[in-house]
DNA sequence: TCAAAAGTGTTAGTGGTACACCCATGC
DNA sequence: GCATGGGTGTACCACTAACACTTTTGA
C-alpha cells in the first residue's frame, strides 16, 4: 500500500486556509468577512482565506493570510476543523483547514482591510449567501467559541489590554446570547485571580469602573486547567 | 488573489488520513499500530493511514481505511487535528488529517489486521520510534480523549453493548491513570440516567455484577450537554 | 470459612444561584 | 437631586468528596 510508487501516482489536492475572525466592539460579537476579488466570487461575502504556501506549515500560512488582511500579528489563532467535501469548491477539489481567530478590534488596521472590501458583521446578522461551505465553518466556529469560552478564560483575547468587569461581562453575554447576574459574574471571574485590579478607572459611565489587566503568567499556566464560566450551557 | 488562473498555478499537495484507534481490553487502554508494508517504512510502527480518495470526503476516506484494517464499520470516529509541517513526510509534502476512533475491542476482527501486522499497544508502552509525527498525533489524541471523556459520556463506545459499572470504572481509571471511589463513581454515572439496569449478572467475579446497557435515545440527545465526570482533571 | 469483588448511605464542606441595597458621578 | 451604572454581601440549595460496612459466592 505505501511504497514509493504510490507517492507518485497519488492524486494531489489543493489545500486552502480559511479564518473565522471574531471581534467585539463593546456591544456585539462580530465576524470579519471579505469580498474576494478581483475576478472570482467578487459579489459573495466570504471568510478570509488563501492557499497553503509550500514553504510554510499550516499555521504559518494562516498567520500570513491574517496579516495580509488585518495587519495584525500575534493574535489568538487556533485550528478549528478541516473541510474536505468533494464538491465544496466547484472549480477544483480543495481541502480547507479552518482556523478561528480572536482579535482585539482596537488593534485592527482598517486601512488594509478597506482595500480588501472587508466588513464586520454581527454574528446574528450574517449575509444570507456565503461562499462555498463558509456558513458551516462559521456555525462551527461559534459553537466552538462558546464551548471553549464556557470552560477557559479566553475571552480576554477579544478585549483591550485594560478592561473593566462590566465590559468583560458584556462580552460573555454577547458570546452566549444571554444575561448574567453581575454579582455572581464578577465573583466568579475574580475568584480565578487571573485579573489584576489597577488604580485607574475608566470613566465612560458616570461613576466609572475600575480597569483590570490579565495576569499573563497565571493566564498561561492556567489555560490548561478549566472551570465553568457558564453553568448550564446549552450546546 | 483568487481568480481562475490562481487555481491552475497553485501547487497541490498530497492529503493523507491517519487514525488513532483506541481500544480497551478490560484492564488497559490500548492503541492499534501497524507496520506498513511492503516496501516503505516496513520496520517502523505507525498509525493506520492512507490517502484521500478523490471521490470520497475526508470522513469517508477515514472510514474506508479503518474498515480495511479492522473490518469494522459504524465505529465512533471524530476528526482530531490536521498536521501539515513542511517536512513531516520526507518523501513529499503531505498534509495529514488525523482522526481518533473508539472501538469495542471484542468486535475487532483480528484476522484482517494480522495481515497488516497490527498490534495493540498499551498507551503507556508505545514503541520508542514511530513514523513521521505519529507520536505527536497520539499524544494529542490521548489528551483529547481525556478532555472529552471528562465532560461527555463517550466511554461507552469502548465497551461491549452490555457492561458492568465496575468495568466502566476500570475504563475511566485507565483513561485518566488514576483511581476513583466506587461509591461516588457509580452514583455519578447512574445520576445521568443514561444506563439501563438489566436482570442479568456478569459472573466473572464471585459475587457477579449487574449488567447495564446504554439508553441510546437519551445518549444521543445528551451528547451535546455535558457534565464533569472527573472533578479536577489535570490537563 | 475465608477471600474477593459488589453494592450501598451519611456527613461535612464547597461552590452555585438568587436576590437588594448603597455608592459615585454627570447632568 | 436624580438618574445611571458600578460595586458589594448573604442565605439557601445542590453537588462533591470522604469515608466503612454488609452481601454474595466460589474456592
Amino acid at each position: 500500500m505505501l511504497d514509493k510508487a504510490s507517492y507518485d501516482t497519488q492524486p494531489k489536492c489543493l489545500v486552502a486556509l480559511d479564518s473565522i475572525i471574531f471581534g467585539f466592539d463593546g456591544d456585539l460579537l462580530k465576524i470579519l468577512l471579505v469580498k474576494r476579488g478581483p475576478n472570482l466570487h467578487a459579489d459573495t461575502w466570504s471568510l478570509m482565506g488563501g492557499w497553503l504556501n509550500p514553504n510554510e506549515n499550516l499555521e504559518q500560512s494562516a498567520e500570513r493570510i491574517l496579516f495580509e488582511l488585518t495587519g495584525l500579528k500575534g493574535v489568538y489563532l487556533e485550528q478549528l476543523y478541516t473541510f474536505g467535501d468533494i464538491n465544496r469548491d466547484p472549480i477544483d477539489r480543495t481541502v480547507s483547514v479552518a482556523y478561528f481567530a480572536l482579535i482585539n478590534i482596537e488593534h485592527y488596521d482598517s486601512k488594509i482591510s478597506q482595500a480588501h472590501f472587508a466588513h464586520w458583521f454581527p454574528v446574528s446578522e450574517m449575509p444570507d449567501e456565503l461562499l462555498f461551505d463558509h456558513r458551516q465553518m462559521i456555525d462551527l466556529a461559534i459553537q466552538k467559541l462558546r464551548y471553549k469560552a464556557a470552560l477557559h478564560p479566553l475571552g480576554f483575547e477579544l478585549l483591550p489590554e485594560k478592561f473593566t468587569i462590566p465590559q468583560l461581562q458584556k462580552l460573555y453575554e454577547a458570546i452566549f446570547q444571554t444575561t448574567f447576574d453581575k454579582r455572581n459574574f464578577s465573583r466568579k471571574i475574580l475568584s480565578t485571580h487571573l485579573l489584576v485590579k489597577l488604580k485607574e478607572k475608566q470613566k465612560s459611565s458616570k461613576k466609572g469602573a475600575y480597569l483590570y489587566e490579565v495576569n499573563k503568567e497565571k493566564y498561561n499556566s492556567f489555560s490548561n486547567s478549566f472551570l465553568n464560566f457558564v453553568s448550564n450551557p446549552d450546546f
